[in-house]
DNA sequence: AGCACGCCGACT
DNA sequence: GTCGGCGTGCTC
């Protein structure tokens, strides 16, 4: 009798599957966490060894052998894989698939986990005797060869470009001298860092909260910092790194993806002289594997990633930083649909160690879990620098003649804002010339046809676009339908935004930040240099540019479409705008410059407005925080979404009025059923799309009734016709 | 998700 | 005849 080997498989099927050993291999022993090439169908694929058994519930005759063993050691602890296994069952999602999202593509692929040697700078004999006075005639060369002095172990690249000048032409220089040579770098299981401390004195808040975190280093704390932009949260977050560090562990850092840029890095590798491991979605296959391997081994004391970097192993886990904890960014939202918030906390407890959730606009489920004692609520209540925060006013524009889309008096404060020859941000969340394109004599309107959405207008690459499906199409100069002249472009975009401006301050340099600006790698990075160089005079930009940057020189900022967050049918929306009010509103006066932040809404009553800006965030969530309990809405609930799509209507929705029913057969009186529904846009990309919800105070009975639901709807006749996914704790119903 | 199998229509 | 269209069902 042989034994049998439970392998996840990284296929949509909700099974673990059973293999033999290989034949030459017969008695080795399994280890959980080792790769393993197996045949599946008539494909081979890379599974992970989740356990052993001694039968399988299938005949021998059926199972087949594993083909090769990948590796002698795990790649993940059993830790990890607990950890993984909790998602996969917490969010309903197929175990192969979800352990295969904590792989970088390379290993998933079965390619050996070795690192190829990382190359890096080094003295040379004669460089380490290189004449001083070469700094008289060329200091830069003198520069790098002093820095590599100091950095014996071989400077990252990332540490190079701190350099912040071109030291690659250089590099090349003294190379073609024999000065200095690339050698592959020796990685230190333990390496040593080198702390540079802060050039300021950090206040009595960051001291109480650095000493309550590290107070319970030891062991599972969650715990919400909550501070504005420039209250000192990254300097607390250094220091609390830095303990993590000297007791020799590893700390996890989580950001979201708009604000993981080289900038931040180089920050990081100020502070601390030491390997980072980088893990984000700008990366390359070889680039992020490399970072992987260096967290999971140890060799990097610190990991700074995003959404997906949560299910990285680490050697010696710590510490996790999750910063700006309220962002929907780390939500996933396709096909895996985790949350690397509750992910990282759940991690953190199983690891029994601390997570410091970061942000100045906690989300809801965080404010609560910290009212109600699960969660230990710090604040960091000044701005560190010692600006003064910025005033709100909210802007009458019900009345007002708009220039489009800019009131007078808009116009009027950015005018005093250059006199004064400081920056200007305006906001604007839609990108693109004009939302839509509309034929004055019949009334037509340049729609997608694939969704049920309008086309928006691109002046600089003239196209027509669909912002929700892939479609791209030349501007028509007469109209589709009645082929008049008279056809023109209806709303306002940043583009037009930019032109308007452009016409209204010729002299002014203006730069839009938004998706197409940025559609070049590395060029976000560029414009945010330049914008903090003060080249910049008038910045325009979507949600980009609300999120992570301070730009110390911005005292003005605009809102133009207030009002767009207000009345929508998604109960949270409100909340997503206060956060985005208060975020843009952060981008204003640091530096002792004071900020001013106008609100142009037609609605300068709405109380939630009102409360926001005269109280302040916490004041206005405690009012929506109340009306949520009031409506038994989430967090006061839990919601487990079943999508469906597929190219025909009534097929999709009778596929989940299926659901629905069974659902209701399923005795459980304190869950409630809506839907299904159309999606709040019914035809996307071609796809007819519905929902079904689920919603109860009490997790466990959301999580049965799923489960109970599954096999059922995986027997459902045409069930293969129709993509339909589930989604625990669902941010938005798109 | 792949992939093969299978059963129909339009081509050498 | 057979190439290829995509519906159906399976993967230890």
């Amino acid at each position: 009798m042989s034994i049998i080997i439970k392998v996840a498989v990284p296929v949509p099927i909700r099974n673990i599957f059973d293999y033999l050993p290989p034949q030459d291999n017969e008695d080795r022993t399994w280890i959980p966490g080792i790769r393993v090439m197996v045949p599946f169908g008539v494909q081979i694929k890379v599974g992970i060894v989740l356990d052993t058994a001694r039968t399988s519930k299938l005949q021998s005759s059926k199972l087949k052998r594993i083909l090769t063993v990948l590796d002698d050691q795990p790649l993940i602890s059993s830790d990890d894989l607990q950890l993984l296994s909790w998602a996969s069952q917490y969010y309903h999602h197929p175990i192969g698939e979800v352990i295969s999202s904590a792989f970088p593509t390379m290993l998933r692929k079965g390619l050996p986990a070795q690192m190829e040697q990382e190359q890096s700078w080094f003295l040379t004999e004669q460089g380490l005797s290189v004449n001083r006075d070469l700094a008289k005639r060329a200091p830069r060369q003198a520069a790098l060869i002093e820095y590599l002095n100091i950095h014996k172990q071989g400077p990252t690249v990332a540490q190079l470009d701190g350099l912040g000048w071109n030291w690659r032409n250089t590099a090349r220089t003294l190379s073609a001298k024999n000065l200095i040579e690339q050698r592959p770098v020796k990685l230190q299981p333990n390496p040593k860092i080198k702390y540079t401390p802060a050039t300021f004195q950090t206040n009595e808040h960051q001291n109480h909260a650095i000493k309550i975190i590290k107070a319970s280093s030891a062991s599972f704390g969650v715990f919400v910092l909550d501070g504005v932009t420039g209250s000192g949260k990254t300097e607390v977050y250094f220091q609390l790194i830095r303990s993590v560090i000297d007791r020799n562990m590893q700390a996890m850092v989580l950001l979201p993806e708009i604000s993981l840029t080289p900038q931040l890095e180089n920050r990081f590798q100020t502070r601390f002289d030491t390997a980072i491991a980088v893990f984000h979605s700008g990366l390359n296959d070889k680039l992020r594997a490399r970072a992987w391997m260096r967290a999971q081994s140890g060799t990097a004391p610190i990991l700074l990633g995003t959404r997906s970097a949560v299910f990285i192993p680490l050697k010696r886990p710590g510490l996790i930083i999750l910063d700006e904890e309220h962002d929907s960014s780390f939500k996933q939202q396709e096909k895996f649909r985790f949350s690397a918030r509750d992910v990282a906390i759940k991690r953190a407890q199983q690891l029994n160690i601390p997570i410091v959730l970061g942000s100045a606009t906690p989300s809801f489920e965080t404010l609560i879990n910290a009212e109600q004692g699960r969660y230990e609520y710090l604040n960091l209540p000044s701005r560190a620098t010692g600006a003064q925060p910025p005033n709100i006013h909210l802007l009458d524009i019900k009345k007002k003649q708009l220039s489009q889309g800019l009131s007078a008096m808009l116009i009027r404060a950015i005018k005093e804002t250059l006199a004064k020859r400081e920056q200007v941000l305006i906001f604007l969340n839609r990108r693109g010339f004009a939302p839509c394109m509309i034929c004055n004599s019949c009334g037509w309107v340049a729609q997608c046809l694939r969704c049920d959405s309008n086309l928006v207008i691109h002046i600089h690459d003239q196209h027509l676009r669909c912002h929700h499906c892939d479609f791209q199409g030349p501007i028509p100069n007469a109209c589709i339908l009645c082929h008049s002249k008279n056809i023109q472009a209806l709303g306002i975009g940043t583009e037009r935004i930019e032109e308007i401006l452009a016409k209204i301050f010729p002299t002014a340099s203006i730069q839009r930040v938004d998706r197409d600006s940025t559609r070049k790698k590395g060029s976000l990075d560029k414009t945010i240099n330049a914008i903090k160089q003060g080249d910049v005079d008038i910045l325009i930009g979507t949600q980009m540019l609300a999120k992570g940057h301070h730009f110390p020189d911005v005292t003005l900022v605009g809102v133009l479409d207030t009002d767009s967050g207000l009345f929508s049918t998604d109960f949270r929306a409100t909340e997503r705008l206060a956060q985005l009010i208060v975020q843009v509103s952060g981008r204003a006066g640091r530096a002792r410059k004071p900020g001013r932040v106008i609100l142009q809404t037609r609605h300068p009553n709405h109380p939630l407005l009102r409360v926001l800006i005269e109280k302040g965030y916490q004041q206005f969530a405690s009012d929506a925080i109340t009306e949520r309990r009031c409506a038994g809405l989430p967090p006061f609930s839990y919601q487990a979404l079943f999508r469906a799509q597929s190219n025909n209507q009534q097929n999709t929705a009778a596929f989940l009025d299926q659901i629905r029913s069974r659902a209701a057969q399923i005795e459980h009186h304190e869950i409630t059923l809506l839907g299904p529904a159309p999606a709040p846009m019914l035809k996307r990309a071609g796809s007819y799309r519905y929902q079904l919800l689920l919603q109860s105070p009490k997790r466990k009975y959301l999580h049965d009734t799923v489960d109970q639901l599954i096999p059922f709807i995986n027997d459902l006749p045409g069930q293969n016709k129709i993509k339909w996914s589930i989604d625990i704790d669902p941010i938005d119903l798109f």
